[in-house]
Formats: C-alpha cells, structure tokens, sequence
DNA sequence: CGCTAATATCTTAGAAGTAAGATATATACT
DNA sequence: AGTATATATCTTACTTCTAAGATATTAGCG
C-alpha cells in the first residue's frame, strides 16, 4: 500500500500570489534581520557580552537608568532573564541596581562609571559596525524602509496582541512515537 | 569628583544622520521581525512545536528529504541542534532518518506520513496566520518590500562572512566586580 | 482599616540552543 | 595502498532564556 517513497519526493503546494508573497516576505525579513544580527554579534562577541546583555546596557546608556520592567519590555525578555542577565552585568561591574524611592518593590538598573566608560569606548565602532550592514542601501532609501518595516510591525505586534497565547497543551498529539 | 547622579541623566549621544539612520533601521527592523515572528509562534504552538521544530517539517514539507546539513542551513541552527531537535521529532513520529546510498556519513532527514500528512492539516492556517501579520501593506508593495530586503539580506550576508567569528577571548575585562 | 487585586521583582526547574571535540567516513595526493 | 585532510553527524558540558509560581509591596474599594 505504501508507494515506495522515491529518494525526494517535494512536488506540493502551490498558492495564491497573496499568500505565497506574505511567506516570502516572511522569509526575507527573518533573513535580513538575520544577517544584521550577526554584524552585531560579531561586534559585541570581542567584548565578551552577548547580544541581550549588550542590549541592556545600551538602553541604559542612551535612557539612562529605568526600571528592570522597563529594560525587559525594551530587550524582549522575560522577567527571569531580566534578574540573570542583571545580576551578570552586575557582577562584571558594568551595571547597578538602586532602590526605587517611591515604590520599595521596584529596583532601577543603571550603569556604573565603569559601564559608562564601557559604552564610550565601544558604542562608537558598534554603529559603524551596523552602518555597514545595512550600508546597501543609501540612508534616503533607509528611511523609506523605516517607515515602511514600521507600519509593518505595528500592524503584525497588532494582530499578535488579538491572539491571546493559546494555551500550550494540545500534548495529545504526542503518540505516534518510538 | 563624581557628580552626584541625577535620578536619570540620559543627555548623550547624538549621531550624524547615516548613523542615527542606520540605528534607528536596525531596531524597526528587529521589532517587525520580532513582531511577525509573535503571530508565527502563536500559531504553532498550538500544535506543540517550537519555532525551531516548525521550521525543520516545514522544510521538509516543501523541499522533500534533506541532508541533516541542509536542514541545518536552511534553519540556521548548529548541528549538535540538528541532531537534538530531529531527535524530538523522531520521538513524535513526524521525522526519520534515512541512510544516504552514496556516503554512509551522511543521513537525510524525512517527513514521515503522519508528519507528511500533520503539515498538510495544520500548514494552511499557518499561511493565513502570516499573511494576517503581513496583512499592513497590500501585496504589491509586499513584493517591492521582499526586493529591498533581498538586497539588504545580501550585503549584510557578506559583511558578516567578511569579519570572521573573532576568538572569544578578552576575558580581560572580567575584573572589576564583587 | 481590612480585604482583594494588581504590580514588580526574584526563584526554581527545565527547555532550547551552542561550542568544542569525538567518531566515522570520504577524498585527494603521493 | 597509505597518509593527511575534509566532511557529516553525534556527544557532552555548558550558556541563555522561559514559564510558573513565590515574595513583597502598592492601590483600590467597601
């Protein structure tokens, strides 16, 4: 009954200009996105920091200090990772947590002189870094982009936010199996 | 010597335009990326797959059988990550192995039918879900966005292959601390 | 005031992925 | 054939991050 499975057998799925162009899009976006993200690592690797501890002491550097819930929704990470990554970057130095006055359970993360010192020093070649990954593009066509990737993500953080998380379950697919 | 610290004191850094430009690319850029990537996981996780794991039967669905290496590719993930993630679907029945005829180094990796017949369930509606989170701009602009982030995918490409993975090292500066 | 709910961070267990090197096979050159 | 090198996957130990819930504090309401 089972068809003897030639060697690769691909041969599906064939759709609609609409949706074969959106997973395209999708697929072109992760990639871009990608390959940015690896000028930065590239970057921030030689100074020993991973790309979310680099991403906190940014925000710090050019906001100033904020609220550990404030740094988590700004580096997209969950409230554990906001405490790992703090306490790290608090253990090299580079970073400090200060009580908040008017309200005992909040904590501000700020960067020590140390980590200030850091950012100065670093920063400026990290910009240059970026300015060249995405130097294909002449800075008038950047802003087109801009404008574009941002009506882009406000409609898709949108559509995201209308989708509560589905309840993870469903384990019921797990049978099949060994 | 050291000025008290005002509460916050942002009040660096400001950059010249192809600079500030390339930054401000970069992060709408993320977050567009990071936003789409949202609904994408939305969806799928309600089958109990992970990003990862979807794109592994997605590739397979769409290309046939590939070598555990151009899975690897194709889903930017390392090879010990290959190996562990084929494994967890192997375990649930949607992947196998296969010997490769012609180089008993190699293995390919295969949609078995229950995977074969899963990704023909779930994978429309997954389509839908993209299309929705891409759903701001009409397709023909869709496909003007696809050809600027070709272009930008490409040249970041080449400038992060041309600074290869610098050596970890600079340890050096893990001495400040506790 | 006392109760309930919301907020802000921290703790814990474990998932998901990486890097480095081990193993096995293939390829090229002598 | 024999040796060195390259390739393809797998193993191991570790890093990074998340989810769920614990703890502490604040805010709103009767």
């Amino acid at each position: 009954m089972t068809t003897p499975q030639p060697p690769d057998a691909p041969a599906h799925t064939e759709y609609d200009l609409p949706t074969a162009t959106a997973l395209k899009l999708w697929v072109v976006l992760s990639r871009a996105q990608w390959a940015v993200e690896q000028v930065s690592i590239n970057d921030i690797e030689r100074h020993g920091l991973s790309p979310t501890e680099f991403a906190i002491i940014e925000v710090l550097f050019h906001k100033g200090p904020l609220l550990l819930g404030e740094v988590q929704r700004k580096v997209l990470v969950s409230s554990g990772g906001i405490t790992f990554l703090v306490d790290k970057l608090a253990k090299r130095g580079l970073v400090e947590r200060r009580d908040c006055p008017t309200d005992r359970r909040a904590r501000y993360a700020a960067l020590t002189p140390q980590g200030e010192a850091l950012m100065r020093e670093i920063f400026p070649a990290h910009a240059a870094a970026i300015r060249e990954a995405v130097a294909a593009l002449p800075t008038a066509e950047q802003q087109a982009l801009i404008a574009v990737l941002k009506t882009l993500g406000k409609e898709a953080e949108r559509v995201a936010a209308a989708t509560p998380r589905c309840q993870k379950a469903v384990e019921a697919m797990q049978d099949a199996a060994s």
